[in-house]
DNA sequence: CACCCCCGCGCG
DNA sequence: AAAGCGCGCGGGGGTG
C-alpha cells in the first residue's frame, strides 16, 4: 500500500491511497498541518504504508519532530534524480519530464551554456508547490520507468536505498552526533592557548606566526596569504612551486618546522575552532545537513558543518552520554571488493574473500609487498597515468585481466563522451556543451584541450562505476542497519527515559563506508549483531551469491578518536 | 559591498 | 613518495 502525502497552498496537507501502480484507491482526504503527525502515526500503526512524497528533506523532520517515525518512503525527486539519466530506463518519455521538472538542462551548466538554456530557470516566479496531483502522476510514471526499463529488479532496490537513505539522514540530523563542548574547549586550548579575543589570532599562532617572520626576515608575512608565503619562502632560497605542506616538508631550513605547525594549528582554529563549536554544536549535539545523492556517483555529500570531515584531531569530543556506548563500524577496502564483485574476476574475488584483500593480492603477484598491490589497485581504480602505480598495472592486468578490463572499458567509454552505469543503474550525467565543443576543435592548442578533457573524462567515468556502486553497497547496509535496530526496546533501568521516536539505539553519523551508532551499553551487542547481518544482507542484495565478502571493523569505544 | 575563483587541507 | 577519483569549507585576492 503507497499513501501519497503532499503539501497544501493553505496550511493544509493531502492525502491519497494509491495501488501498485501509482492510481488512486478510494477518496484522497486533507488535514490540517496539526493534525497531520496524529493521522500519519495511526495509519503507520495500521497499514505500514509506503509513503510517497515529493521530498523525505522537506516532509519528514516536522514528523519527527513531532514523535512520529515511518517505516518506508519513495521520494519522489530522488528517483528523479536517478531515472533522468539512467541507461537502463529505455523510454525516454520519463526522462524527458524529469529534465522539464528539474528546470535546468540536462548537463552541467558552464559558460558556454546557450543563455536561452537558463533563462527559464534563472527568471521564472519561485517554483510553486507541486500539487498532490502532479506528485501522484511522476510517481506512477517513475513505477512505470522502472518496469519497463531494462533491469526493474535492480532499479527498483536503487530507488528504495535511496529512499530509505533520505530516512536515515532525516533521522541522523535530527539526532545529531554527541558531542561534548567542554572536551572540544580543552584541545583547541590545549592545542592554540586560551580562547582569543574576538578578531584576534590565538596565542599559539600569533608566536609562531613571529618566529616565522624572523626566520624568513619578513616583518609584513602573513603566512595564510600563499602569494605573500611563497615569495618569502624563495627570498629565502626555499624553491618551492606551491605553499602545500608535502611540498614543504622536503625542504630542510629552520622555517619549515614552525610553518608546518602554523598551517596544523591554522586549520584547527579556522575549521574546527572556537566559531564553529559556537555555530554547530547545540545541546551537546552536532546536527549537520546530509545531502543524500548529492555527489554525481550517489555518494552523500553535507552542508554546513563540513560533516564528512571532521577531522581525527577533534574526534575526542565526540562522546557517548553516561550510560552509552559508541558502535563505529567500518567496511573494509569496499571499493575492491566491489569492482571484484562487479567484474566477476574469479582471481580477484578469491582475494575479496579474505579479511585483507590487498594482502592477498600481494602475495599473488606483487612478491608479497602489500603497499605496492594497495598503490596498483587504487591507481586502476582513480586512472593513474605516472609513478608507481601505473607501472604496476602491467602486472595487475596479467592477474586480474576481467577486473581491470571493466574499470579500462568504462574509461573508454568516458573519454568517447558516452555513459556508464553503477551495478544498480546509476548513470553519469552526459558530457555537456564542452564536449561538443571539443568535437569541432581546429587548432592544435584546442585539440590538445580536447584531449585532455577526454582523458580526464574517462578518469571519473572508471572511478564512478567503482564509487557509485560502493554506495548503493552502503545504502543496502544502512537500510539493513535501520530497520533492525528500529525494533530495539529500552533496555531495563531506562524505563523513565524518553528515547527519540527512533527508539533507544540512534544510528547517529554515517561517512561512505562507515556508521556510528550512539546506544545505551546494553543494547550494543544486538547493535553490533544488526551492523553485520546488514552487511552481509547488503552484498547478497546487490551481488547475489557473488563469493565475494565484505569484513566490517567493528569498534565499541566512549568516543570517537579510540575507534581505529 | 557581494560575488567569484584559487589555494590548501580535511575526509572517504 | 603524493600521482589518479569524489567532496566542503574558509581565507586571500580579484572583479563588478
Amino acid at each position: 500500500m503507497h499513501i501519497l502525502l503532499a503539501s497544501g497552498d493553505d496550511g493544509t496537507v493531502h492525502l491519497a491511497r494509491l495501488d501498485a501502480s501509482g492510481v488512486p484507491l478510494g477518496e484522497p482526504w486533507q488535514l490540517s498541518r496539526a493534525a497531520l503527525p496524529k493521522e500519519v502515526s495511526d495509519l503507520e500503526a495500521t497499514e505500514q504504508p509506503r509513503w510517497v512524497w515529493d521530498s523525505s528533506s522537506e516532509m519528514y523532520p516536522p514528523l519527527l519532530a513531532a514523535g512520529v517515525r515511518l517505516g518506508r518512503c519513495h521520494d519522489v525527486t530522488l528517483a528523479r534524480t536517478i531515472l533522468r539519466f539512467s541507461q537502463l530506463v529505455q523510454d525516454s518519455s520519463y526522462a524527458a519530464l524529469a529534465t522539464e521538472l528539474t528546470g535546468s538542462p540536462a548537463y552541467p551548466v558552464t559558460e558556454d551554456t546557450p543563455l536561452e538554456d537558463l533563462q527559464e530557470s534563472l527568471f521564472e516566479a519561485p517554483r510553486h508547490r507541486r500539487t498532490a496531483g502532479e506528485i501522484r502522476a511522476e510517481f506512477a510514471a517513475q513505477l512505470d520507468a522502472v518496469q519497463s526499463s531494462r533491469a526493474p529488479v535492480r532499479l527498483r532496490l536503487l530507488l528504495a536505498a535511496e529512499s530509505a537513505a533520505s530516512l536515515v539522514a532525516a533521522e541522523m540530523q535530527s539526532l545529531g552526533v554527541p558531542w561534548d563542548p567542554q572536551v572540544h574547549r580543552e584541545l583547541l586550548s590545549d592545542a592554540l592557548g586560551p580562547e582569543p579575543a574576538p578578531g584576534r589570532p590565538p596565542a599559539r599562532m600569533e608566536e609562531l606566526a613571529q618566529q616565522l617572520r624572523a626566520e624568513l626576515r619578513a616583518p609584513q608575512l602573513n603566512p595564510d596569504s600563499p602569494q605573500d608565503l611563497l615569495k618569502a619562502l624563495h627570498r629565502n632560497g626555499i624553491e618551492v612551486r606551491t605553499t602545500r605542506q608535502w611540498e614543504l616538508q622536503s625542504f630542510n631550513h629552520p622555517a619549515i618546522a614552525p610553518l608546518l605547525e602554523y598551517k596544523k594549528l591554522a586549520r584547527l582554529y579556522t575549521a574546527n575552532g572556537w566559531a564553529w563549536l559556537e555555530a554547530w554544536i547545540r545541546n551537546g549535539r552536532f546536527r549537520p545537513d546530509y545531502v543524500v545523492g548529492g555527489v554525481v556517483t550517489g555518494r552523500w555529500a553535507s552542508r554546513g558543518g563540513g560533516a564528512l570531515q571532521i577531522p581525527r584531531t577533534v574526534r575526542r569530543a565526540a562522546r557517548a552520554l553516561p550510560g552509552y556506548k559508541l558502535l563505529v563500524a567500518d567496511a573494509s577496502q569496499v571499493e575492491p571488493r566491489i569492482l571484484a564483485a562487479m567484474s566477476g574476476d574469479a582471481g580477484m574475488a578469491a582475494a575479496a574473500r579474505e579479511q585483507d584483500l590487498y594482502a592477498e593480492i600481494a602475495d599473488a603477484g606483487f612478491g608479497g609487498s602489500r603497499s605496492s598491490a594497495k598503490v596498483a589497485l587504487l591507481g586502476a581504480m582513480y586512472g593513474a597515468t605516472t609513478g608507481e602505480s601505473a607501472r604496476l598495472m602491467p602486472q595487475l592486468r596479467k592477474l586480474y585481466p576481467r577486473a581491470i578490463a571493466l574499470v579500462e572499458d568504462a574509461a573508454r567509454q568516458g573519454e568517447r563522451g558516452e555513459s556508464v552505469s553503477t551495478w544498480l543503474g546509476r548513470s553519469t550525467p552526459p558530457p555537456g556543451p564542452e564536449w561538443d565543443a571539443a568535437q569541432r576543435t581546429q587548432s592544435q592548442e584546442e585539440q590538445r584541450r580536447a584531449d585532455a578533457w577526454a582523458r580526464s573524462r574517462g578518469r571519473f567515468t572508471r572511478n564512478f562505476i567503482v564509487q557509485g556502486t560502493a554506495a548503493e553497497w552502503a545504502e543496502c547496509w544502512l537500510a539493513g542497519i535501520r530497520s533492525r535496530i528500529a525494533a530495539f526496546e529500552a533496555p531495563e533501568g531506562h524505563e523513565e527515559t524518553v528515547f527519540p521516536p527512533t527508539g533507544p539505539a540512534e544510528l547517529v553519523f554515517f561517512l561512505h563506508d562507515e556508521i556510528m551508532i550512539h546506544a545505551p551499553a546494553e543494547l550494543i551487542p544486538r547493535c553490533v549483531a544488526a551492523v553485520e547481518e546488514a552487511a552481509r544482507e547488503a552484498g547478497r542484495l546487490l551481488f547475489g551469491k557473488a563469493p565475494v565478502d565484505f569484513p566490517l571493523t567493528v569498534a565499541v569505544v566512549d568516543s570517537y578518536d579510540q575507534a581505529k
